[in-house]
DNA sequence: GCAAGGTC
């Protein structure tokens, strides 16, 4: 029998198929795989890594582990999904052929290379080979098939490294700062090569913001046929001295120019992520696309190609859509003439995310529509026209200046609404022309400080600096808001995240740094060519944190993390006190347990307690009822919102 | 109860 591994069952089912004529689906332990009985063939898929490295039992226990044990520790194998492992296993004893057919890339060689280290303690003398193909096309996959190669054993150690080096600088690191301000349990305090750096980002940028001295500057503003033209200037006096003196304005420059907006780019990950986070957190994005998928409504949603390949019959999927609510798009494309437009980043093995399927508002839940529609209106949107502006600009003495934007041709953003824009109208003007200053203005600005990262800018600067992949980044984010070190959208940090950046900075900076994953990648890559060995990298790591664990002053960092843990702790009763209480005069604060309810802060000896509504978001507003002096509280939810004072 | 990386 021969036995070929997949890393996943829809790549299993997709090789079958391409593979052999007579393909059934058989199921063992709840697992599906796919027989070629004429061929003696069967293919199996697996579920991405089905084991993964951990420390020994009995360094479990993080209080009673000096870390300096973890550092000396063995690494074991610990089976992440017993179904796949099991089913694999049985598999594979009747086996005389196993051929690794995983994902072309690092991890797939690591995943396929324990897969095979797996089948060789129960068919020791297995004959081993491995298949490479970047498209799970015919084509790709038959010419694959005809050239077996070997397992590439340094690629699989390069990533066995990364996951080792992983744990072990997160695991010492993340018990260091959890034992030392003594938070443990689900309170532990996490730290890793990825959530590190992107947390150190936010943090910093709202170093910036607080730090930010905002000037003020002056427009002095006139209107002149029937329009506002502008100049900056940093004092009010020279402003309003200009404009004092100006009564008739000369026109010195006037030009009139046709240009094209470019359409965006198709869909990879990131991108997607970054249009869907303006309606829900990233993870859930994700979650809801990978449903669509699953569904067979898009395409593989984790791809980093934004250029779609020629295999794809673009002209079939916009027709698709001429009986679909989408329809005048779909024609709108096919009138102007399909005409792909393409990003920087192009890879083989999946193509950009795109629709596979006409979907039905009503078949879809909220969360699925509004994805499938991003990602329909994105596809129609990258194969259509050009957008195309008339921008007019005019100057006229003492620096005067004037611009003006009118959509002539919608172009792409007739079928991609998701952005705004703004027109605004201007006349003809001839150089040299003579104008009444109808009007005078004088306008004080501020200047405005960096903004604070959104969920979707913050994957976007996480791929920019190599941080995490596609696969992850979102994941990434979900565990930083999880671990209490962010909340809301635009993105804050806590005072726990500042504690946490400023403590690390202090003794061990390079995890906060996204060069550790720079050196890490170049360490893979010299270990996957075969210039390096994997215990010189893991050595490094074990020299550095022992180092680390000999200086690091375990007080203070506890001292640290537990003023931040405090102080939001204090900010939280702050935003959430509402008055006085009317029975003891101790402080009424909204309390969000299990329930949510006013409480007092002097329970339990006062027990004064207000019910509160349990559903949609609560809101403390700033407004206060006249009647009873504390604050109004507003509920929001999907169809409105309401405001009612608790005591009345 | 640690990370990040696959996939569900």
């Amino acid at each position: 029998m021969w036995l070929i591994i997949a890393e996943k069952d829809k790549s299993a089912k997709r090789i079958a198929r391409i593979l052999f004529k007579d393909v059934r689906t058989l199921k063992k332990n709840d697992v599906p795989y796919y027989i070629s009985p004429s061929n003696g063939a069967i293919v199996l898929g697996l579920k991405g890594h089905i084991v993964e490295y951990d420390f020994p039992e009995e360094l479990n226990d993080w209080r009673r582990t000096p870390l300096e044990l973890l550092l000396k520790s063995k690494f074991v194998v610990k089976v992440r999904d017993k179904n796949v492992v099991k089913t694999l296993l049985e598999l594979a004893k009747k086996a005389k052929r196993v051929t690794v057919a995983t994902d072309y890339d690092r991890e797939g060689e690591f995943i396929g290379f324990t897969a095979v280290k797996l089948v060789e303690k129960v068919n020791p003398n297995v004959k081993v080979d491995r298949v490479k193909f970047s498209a799970l096309t015919p084509t790709d996959v038959k010419k694959a098939f005809s050239n077996p190669t070997n397992l590439d054993l340094n690629l699989a150690k390069s990533a066995e490294v990364r996951h080792k080096v992983d744990l072990l600088w997160g695991a010492v690191l993340t018990r260091l700062l959890s034992l030392s301000a003594n938070r443990l349990g689900k309170d532990f305090i996490s730290v890793g090569r990825v959530q590190s750096p992107t947390l150190r980002l936010i943090v910093e940028r709202e170093e910036k913001i607080r730090s930010f001295k905002s000037k003020y500057f002056y427009n002095a503003i006139v209107k002149v046929k029937g329009i506002h033209a502008k100049r900056k200037f940093e004092s009010e006096e020279e402003a309003k001295r200009l404009l004092e003196s100006v009564e008739f304005l000369r026109v010195t420059k006037f030009q009139k120019s046709l240009v094209e907006e470019k359409k965006p780019i198709p869909f990879n990950t990131t991108e997607f992520l970054k249009e869907a986070s303006k309606f829900m957190k990233p993870d859930k994005a994700m979650s809801v696309a990978e449903n669509l998928y699953m569904e067979g409504y898009v395409s593989y949603p984790r791809t980093d190609n934004t250029v779609y390949p020629k295999t794809i019959d673009l002209k079939r999927l916009v027709e698709m859509f001429l009986n679909s609510e989408f329809r005048e798009f779909a024609k709108f494309v096919l009138k102007h003439g399909i005409e792909p437009s393409r990003g920087k980043k192009e890879t083989k093995d999946h193509p950009p995310i795109h629709p596979t399927a006409v979907a039905n508002r009503e078949n879809l839940s909220r969360d699925e529509w509004i994805v499938y529609e991003l990602i329909v209106k994105r596809f129609l949107a990258t194969l259509s026209p050009k957008a195309r502006w008339e921008v007019k600009r005019v100057e006229f003495e003492h620096g005067f200046k004037a611009i003006g934007k009118v959509l002539l041709f919608p172009g792409w953003r007739f079928i991609y609404d998701y952005s705004k824009f703004e027109e605004n109208r201007l006349p003809d003007f001839k150089v040299g022309e003579v104008l009444k200053v109808e009007e005078k203005i004088v306008k004080r600005e501020k200047t405005k400080p960096p903004s604070r990262f959104t969920t979707g800018t913050l994957i976007k600067v996480m791929e920019n600096l190599g941080l995490g992949t596609k696969s992850t980044r979102h994941e990434i984010i979900r565990k930083l808001y999880e671990r209490r070190y962010i909340y809301g959208n635009p993105i804050r940090p806590t005072n726990l995240a500042f504690a946490v950046v400023n403590a690390l900075k202090s003794f061990a900076e390079v995890i906060t740094l996204p060069d550790m994953t720079a050196k890490l990648e170049r360490d893979m890559m010299a270990i996957a060519e075969g210039k390096m060995d994997e215990k010189v990298v893991l050595k490094e790591s074990v020299v550095f944190l022992s180092r680390v664990l000999k200086d690091v002053d375990r007080e203070k960092l506890g001292e640290m993390i537990r003023d931040g843990i405090e102080k939001d702790r204090e900010e939280e009763i702050e935003k959430n006190a509402i008055g006085v209480c009317p029975e003891c005069g101790g402080t009424l604060i909204v309390k969000r347990a299990r329930k949510r309810f006013v409480g007092c802060s002097n329970y339990p000896r006062c027990k004064f307690s207000l019910p509160l509504p349990q559903k949609g978001r609560l809101v403390v507003t700033s407004k206060v009822c006249e009647k009873h002096g504390v604050k109004i509280l507003k509920i929001v939810e999907r169809d409105g919102k309401w405001e009612f004072c608790p005591l009345c």
